[in-house]
DNA sequence: ATGAAAGCGCTAACAT
DNA sequence: ATGTTAGCGCTTTCAT
């Protein structure tokens, strides 16, 4: 049934007509004369007729598909993404293709395989700039690039604005009245690393704090690297009262780190995430983090490549997406106490960082 | 260059041969003569000539793609399942088509806009029996459950071993010394819930503990269900030492409760998720788990999908796959003390399931 | 070893 | 309103 292989032809036949007003009655464009569509109706549920795909697609020149890929598809804001513009891409009549290319060559491989045989017309990449894959991005494809610094030339970006997040992160830990804030980075050929590294930075400088070079050290994202730095900067013996960390996972690390050295967070030590990923609000304390609304991004990504489809001549589209800031409980003024008792109300049980949560600074209200 | 518009015709006109020559050299398989095949290469070369991935479809009636579909993108089971399912695919030559299907009726639109119309040619379904959507699973399409319990017919299984990952979890907290060890389940419509539980029941029942209704809620795998059904044992004033709950995000929502009720974890009560999640070792206290090798799950799936639309007629595969217990910090013998000293050891710094763990107990070993 | 012809299942353009 | 013809770009089959 669901896999007949009747063709447009086989229910001409029986309804006694041409293919071509097959074509037209499962078209629905064109009009028939209502008798005739209803013979054909019939001859197609009785042959259980059903129109090919790649017939179609080959037929029109187009397969409406792109293809999303990721350095990884379990990383959570990977996923997101992923989901999103699958979602809003299938409500638009597109199929997406997904593909974990964790390097540059399996990149290239993808993009030889998928866009230079014509089978996906577009490309949505998030990190980019994570390696060297950028050289092999097709310069003529609809791409529209998510996670990365939008740089001059003719691709569409979605930039989720990662040195205004560092920056409100690094302002959050100042306001409450640090001023030895370090840092743990992600990987530094990443955009959103150094960019997020520029907010702290210009932060710092802003409030006249300087900042060495030992402040700054550079993870991999893993919670291992968080706990790490912390050991180095104990060695170096360090003081210090603030840590910002470039994601969560790092935090965690950081924190856990910290507890073995038998400091407390947030009283000793407050700590700031990035990514307010789920759960985030369940660890112990509930981090204090950067969110962005990945969702929506990722939804955007697939709105921009559709309409690329639509016009591949206009110029190239720059979206620009703030993070905000959620304070929870890893976070308290130097002194210790006040953020504390904020704590105790937004203790939270609720999941996830799609849930309300009690306190937002939004970047554009500021 | 990489969309160049030339097709074979192109390049035959160019190098002087037959369109058909050129499939020969651009297919390799049958031999042509080494100077006809050079000039050929020229050509391809200088007209950025690339096969169409379409007309080879089209013309092979085949198009080594195939769809993965879940309740949704983000879920780290589903993703892990995904990715790796893609990654094997891609190996074999197939393309994934990744799609959430969140209901039954958009797993029915799903089959019927890429199934029916021969876009893909297998499906892996993960969890295809959270809902009534397994109603619309096409009967003759290759096909792969994943996450569902084995039932007699035509699909091809690959079943993680809920039921005795629930024994083993019941089983622990048990020769811990645990009597009135409390359960919480997830969605009673999923298979894993059921089996989870039948394991938790069989395990009690062999140790000769009787389980009344109350001692078992349904949750929602959210971290927030697990809160709650926490507050609805205090509510009846239920008193227990142990904790059973069938994810880790409940695990880690019972343990807030718990210790918003002033009760200690492990020392007044302990706790075992199911899932091993990434940062389950970085949870306060670190999760005590059940884990599954869900990325060689997923590289089982498309193997099996693979092997299917090789060999059509071959009889139903079922896979089976055990869960191991990972044991951390979160459970201790009912009178304390002894598992909190294993503790400080695997006070990990490593960050997720995939990372050695100390304690594993394999159901192999038994 | 190479070429010619047919066809995959559909749509589009033109005819009636 | 419906039918006819010609592709879409490739592979397969059959000649040469």
């Amino acid at each position: 049934m669901s896999r007949s292989t009747a063709t447009i032809r086989d229910v001409a036949a029986l309804a006694g007509v041409s293919h071509q007003t097959v074509s037209r009655v499962i078209n629905g464009k064109e009009r028939v004369n209502p008798e005739t569509r209803q013979r054909v109706e019939l001859a197609i549920h009785e042959l259980g007729y059903a129109p090919n795909a790649i017939a179609r697609f080959m037929a029109h020149g187009r397969t409406r598909t792109f293809v999303c890929c990721a350095p990884n598809l379990t990383d959570y804001t990977f996923a997101c993404i992923i989901e999103a513009a699958e979602s809003e891409a299938r409500q638009a009549g597109y199929f997406v293709i997904a593909a974990s290319a964790p390097n540059a060559e399996t990149f290239a491989e993808l993009v030889d395989q998928l866009i230079s045989s014509r089978y996906a017309e577009g490309l949505i990449v998030i990190n980019p700039y994570a390696d060297e894959r950028h050289r092999y991005l097709p310069p003529d494809i609809p791409t529209v690039l998510i996670g990365a610094r939008p740089r001059p030339g003719q691709f569409d970006f979605i930039y989720l604005d990662e040195e205004e997040g560092g920056r409100s992160a690094t302002e959050h830990l100042i306001k409450l009245g640090h001023t030895h804030i370090l840092h743990i980075t992600g990987p530094h050929q990443e955009d959103c690393t150094s960019d997020r590294l520029s907010g702290y930075r210009s932060a710092m400088h802003e409030a006249g704090i300087e900042v060495p070079p030992e402040w700054v050290i550079e993870g991999d994202w893993s919670a291992t690297s968080g706990y790490q730095a912390v050991q180095s900067w104990q060695a170096l013996g360090l003081s210090y009262s603030a840590i910002f960390t470039q994601n969560d996972r790092m935090a965690v690390g950081t924190i856990r780190a910290l507890r073995d050295q038998g400091r407390r967070v947030p009283d000793d030590v407050s700590v700031v995430g990035f990514d307010d990923m789920p759960l985030a609000s369940y660890f112990d304390p509930p981090l204090t983090s950067m969110r962005q609304d990945i969702h929506f991004n990722g939804r955007q990504a697939a709105r921009l490549l559709i309409r690329r489809l639509d016009n591949p001549q206009a110029p190239p589209q720059h979206l620009f997406h703030p993070a905000e800031l959620v304070i929870r409980c890893s976070t308290a003024s130097v002194r210790g106490g006040e953020a504390q008792k904020i704590c105790s109300d937004s203790y939270s049980t609720v999941d996830s960082n799609l849930a309300p949560s009690n306190y937002i600074y939004n970047q554009k209200e500021k």
